[in-house]
DNA sequence: ATGATTTTTTGACATAGGTCAAAAATTATC
DNA sequence: GATAATTTTTGACCTATGTCAAAAAATCAT
């Protein structure tokens, strides 16, 4: 819990109220490698904050698997779309390796946003830095070559990428298995 | 105005006194076309919401000029981390054509923020719908090819495709201009 | 309108990365 | 620890798109 505490607490201050509601919502889960954790027929109607492991979100283009993002530590994965409009959208999400988490249910959410304006603040500004993110991405798509945005990804996430089937960081990237093989035997 | 309160209303109820304020701080800007609104080498310090005309983020590769995005009628431009962070980024924003705006600073925003509760809502709201299109723009520049690209954003962007050079058009869907101007004698 | 810029098109050629198929290596299971 | 399943590598070949250069067309300014 402290950990997630800590994360709030570099976008907000965390009220002893807000800390209070926050533990009573949050509930631990954790999964096994491999296991299925939302199905792109359903709604998302959890958020999960990784306290270790790695989760992916992927979904599925001409029958294969195709990675969308992989969240790890200190990190929240949920399937966006469907989680804030509770709706269906295309993702999947399944464990990469055995991974615990705290899991909010997007009512409490809810509940946080019509009672803490400060989640609401806390919300925006943690989208501003994913935004960064996205924003870095498709740049990466449009101006950088297959091998480059393959070693600025094992930089970045360097953390995970050991950790993580070449195949899942190939369709990430956007590229083929056979050329992220090839990139690799390089050098 | 009037619009400006209907795309504020499309996210959250603008009550009176809110309303009121945004009257106060929003100042109407006219730029000429080609005119350049941001520096690189500035701090953004100011939101403009497009009544009519369009604005284009662009920022510099190798001594050119490469289109990140364009805004019409009831978008909001701003240089993103610019203006968030109140730092400098990479990006120029300049005018295609002639376009007016209501134009709001940051330390009004800011003053908003924490007077206002639900704007922080409608941030984080309309940073949502953002984000759905940088998502689906990865996507796009991760598996379709660039002929799918062009046609695609031939569809979505209608209204402001006829007025905007090709050049720009091609870098924003990140192929060259040759290629772009291929696709179209195609058929 | 007329010449000067700017934008778009066309041509010839190069190459990064895709596809399909099979072998090799790694990992999981009994 | 042996066999099966999965993942990664390698090979042969192909194609979409890039690069460089120049012509044509469109737009702008006097």
């Amino acid at each position: 819990m402290e950990r997630l505490y800590q994360h709030f607490e570099s976008y907000i201050r965390l009220s002893k109220p807000l800390k209070s509601e926050l533990n009573n919502r949050l509930k631990s889960k954790t999964f096994a490698k491999g296991e299925l954790i939302l199905d792109a027929s359903q709604v998302c109607k959890e958020s999960y904050f990784i306290q270790q492991g790695i989760l992916r979100a992927y979904f599925l283009k001409d029958g294969k698997e195709v990675s969308e993002f992989f969240c790890g530590t200190n990190e929240w994965m949920n399937s966006p779309k469907s989680y804030m409009q509770q709706t269906t959208d295309i993702y999947y999400i399944d464990a990469i390796e055995e991974t615990s988490t705290l899991s909010l249910n997007v009512n409490d959410l809810v509940f946080l946003f019509d009672n803490f304006p400060e989640m609401e603040r806390y919300a925006r500004l943690s989208m501003g830095s994913v935004f960064g993110h996205l924003m870095e991405r498709i740049a990466s798509m449009r101006f950088t070559s297959a091998k480059e945005r393959y070693l600025n990804f094992k930089q970045i996430y360097a953390d995970i990428y050991p950790r993580i089937p070449l195949g899942m960081v190939a369709s990430y990237l956007g590229i083929t298995q056979e050329t992220l093989s090839r990139i690799r035997a390089e050098k």
